[in-house]
DNA sequence: GCCAACGTTGGC
DNA sequence: GCCAACGTTGGC
């Protein structure tokens, strides 16, 4: 299976990079989308690479880089009343939510804001730039993931 | 199975 | 804090 590349987001006020690079790796808990569900339950596998996006931030952007280390499990928050991520309906049998274990693999020694992923136009087509696109896990082409690697340096 | 109402995401 | 875009829920 040929790597795959991936952009996932997450608010830096809960987790961000650098709490990645302290903690190594990290399970991507509280995805409660069926659409980035499927992405990690079907198409993920340990090796991929993943950007690291930093969503409701001043300002938004890629951060940095961390690599698909587990492939998904059931999502322990679903199955915790404590959660915020609780989910009633889910069972061991059916747990409905799943997700991946990443883990840290760099750091961008500056964020590649949102605006010059905009301002770039070899990255016109990439679903993060798209009007309305919401989804916090999301595929990245190969020519994709090698430009913003390009811009980081 | 339609679709209005409601909730969430996330940039600005 | 606003609100557009989108996803989900629930009445029918």
């Amino acid at each position: 299976m040929a790597k795959k590349y991936w952009l996932m987001k997450s608010e830096p006020e809960v987790f961000s990079i650098t709490d990645l690079e302290k903690d190594g790796k990290t399970l991507w808990e509280g995805v409660r989308n069926y659409q980035a569900r499927n992405f990690m339950m079907n198409e993920m596998s340990v090796g991929d690479e993943v950007l690291f996006y930093h969503s409701n931030a001043e300002p938004p952007g890629i951060a940095g880089v961390a690599l698909v280390s587990k492939a998904a499990v059931p999502d322990p928050t679903a199955f915790d009343k404590k959660s915020e991520y609780f989910e009633p309906k889910a069972t061991k049998e059916k747990p409905i939510w799943f997700c991946v274990e990443v883990k840290f693999a760099k750091k961008f020694e500056a964020l590649i804001a949102l605006d010059e992923v905009k301002a770039n136009k070899k990255l016109s087509k990439m679903t993060l730039v798209q009007k309305g696109s919401r989804l916090s896990v999301q595929p990245v082409t190969a020519l994709e993931f090698k430009e913003i690697l390009d811009m980081s340096q």
